[in-house]
Parts: C-alpha cells; structure tokens; sequence
DNA sequence: TGGAATGTTCGGCT
DNA sequence: AAGCCGAACATTCC
C-alpha cells in the first residue's frame, strides 16, 4: 500500500513525536520482523536524532548511531497510541519513548513489511528518491533503460519511491500510455514525465496520501488523494480530461498488478 | 463458499 | 544481464 507520498505522510506526522525522545523499551511481540547487523536489544537507550524517509522506507537515526530502517510493505502501519492503550491485531512491535506518556504501535497483517537495524545506508540508498530527482539523474535514467515505461517507474532498484498508484496517475498526467517503451520516448516526453512525477507525488503528500483500504496516519487519519485518482481504479468511467473515453485496465491476469489508463490521453504509440 | 484481488519486494529463471 | 514471473502473507470482496 503506502508508496512514497503515504510514508512521506507518516514520517512528517512522527517526527514531531520522535525527535529528541529516548527509546526507553521495545516489546517485540514477533521476532521475525526484525533483521540486520545488530540484535534488537541494540534500541532501548538510543536517542533518536532524526526521522527521515528514502523511497518507501522510513529511515530513523539514532544516537550512538544506528539506523533503525522500516518498511511497511502492504499493509504496514506506525501507530502512535497512549502508553498501555489495546493494541489492535497484528502488532507486531511496540516501543515506548523516554517520559513520553504515549507509544509507538507497528502492525503489519500481511507481513511483507519489517524493520531492520544498519549501521549505513549504504546500498538501500542507491536509487535516486523520486521526490529528490533531479532532472539530470532522470535523463541519464531514462535514456540508459529499456522495457515498459511503467515497469521502469515501478522498479525500486531505479527509482525509489513510485508504486502502482502513483505510476499510474503519473503517466496520465505526462499522456504516455503505461506499456511505451522507456528507450523511446521524445525529449518533450522525457520532461514531460519527469514533471508528471513531481507534480503528481507533491499533490499526494497535500492530500496526506491514498486510502484505499489499510493505510492510516499515525493518528489513525485517513489520506485523502484517493478522492482526486484520474485513472487508478477507475476502470470503465470517464476520463477526468472530459475527452469523452473510458478508463481502461490493462491486463489482470499477466500483471499481478493491473494498470489504468486513458486510451485517447494515452496513445500507446 | 471458494477464488480472486490487494497499495510490495525478493529470488529464481530466461 | 536486465527483465519478467511467482511466491511470501492475511483479509476482504464478489
């Protein structure tokens, strides 16, 4: 679930409460969450000194310095609850702050999501964030790449931070149909895009992202963006340009995850 | 009622 | 070797 402008959500929302605080304890209701160089035991009595995120991951610093690094996969949420309050299902991890009368809840009821402890960053970093790109790093991606448009925004390994909502809406806004091939694309189109991708995860984050189903704020709240969605789910209504086409979804059956377009928006040539 | 679908990522195969 | 496919898991929806 959460792509960039979801986490981008949460970490605004957490920083404020973690920042400065002390991890006092941790309960690891499940171990297997947790991977990495160092044992969990290593948390308690580290100072957070920083909350950030890279592509989908939530990245905390902690002091002496430690990376506590948590994805959330599909279905994982950071919930920030009164100390003692009933943790919901699938909370898997529970850490309390230093003098801070609340907590930080993690559930994950699918589990594809998990926390790991580094001492750098070094390889998760690699691919550029998309909200950070720069526009030259985009033109030596794009013109280096082959294969399907929407797969290459979609590969983490590339580009870090688009998933099928955001790619989604991003190749409608640049009018490119998701199957085009990346290597061919006019230099008006490559700026196109790269905008489209800009453009289209800031008005995410003003919307506090997409719910679609699990993904919640720390406080509970819901995102919104999904209300704003030109293409993603909305197979077989009209297009939001008033071109007067329906919205089509690729596939279903090849593709684990399906794709929505405009077929006049979108020519696939 | 069971089968399909869901926002992700990894490993394995080609 | 980069690119595609299925699997990992749990819940909801038809």
């Amino acid at each position: 679930m959460p792509e960039l402008p979801e986490v981008e959500s949460i970490v605004r929302r957490l920083r404020p409460v973690l920042v400065g605080r002390t991890i006092e304890t941790l309960d690891l209701v499940r171990r297997d969450i947790v991977t990495g160089d160092v044992g969990v035991e290593a948390l308690p009595k580290r100072a957070i000194v920083q909350v950030r995120r890279h592509g989908k991951s939530i990245l905390v610093a902690l002091d002496p310095p430690l990376w506590l690094v948590i994805r959330l996969g599909m279905t994982g949420q950071c919930l920030v609850a009164p100390r003692g309050a009933p943790r919901p299902a699938h909370t898997h991890a529970v850490l309390t702050l230093s003098g801070e009368p609340w907590e930080l809840q993690y559930r994950d009821p699918r589990r594809f999501g998990g926390w790991r402890l580094a001492r750098s960053l070094n390889e998760l970093t690699v691919a550029p964030d998309a909200l950070a790109l720069r526009r030259a790093t985009w033109r030596a991606i794009i013109s280096a790449r082959r294969g399907q448009l929407r797969a290459l925004l979609m590969n983490q390994k590339i580009l870090a931070g688009l998933g099928n909502i955001y790619t989604n809406e991003a190749l409608f806004a640049a009018r490119l149909h998701p199957r085009r091939e990346a290597s061919r694309l006019s230099e008006a189109q490559r700026e196109a895009l790269y905008r489209a991708i800009k453009t289209t995860l800031r008005r995410g984050i003003r919307w506090g992202g997409s719910t679609i189903r699990d993904y919640r704020m720390p406080d509970g709240a819901a995102g919104r963006f999904q209300e704003r969605f030109r293409v993603y789910g909305r197979a077989g209504r009209p297009c939001k340009r008033r071109c007067g086409a329906r919205i089509e979804k690729l596939p279903a059956a090849k593709d684990a995850q399906p794709a929505f377009f405009c077929p006049r928006c979108q020519p696939s040539g």
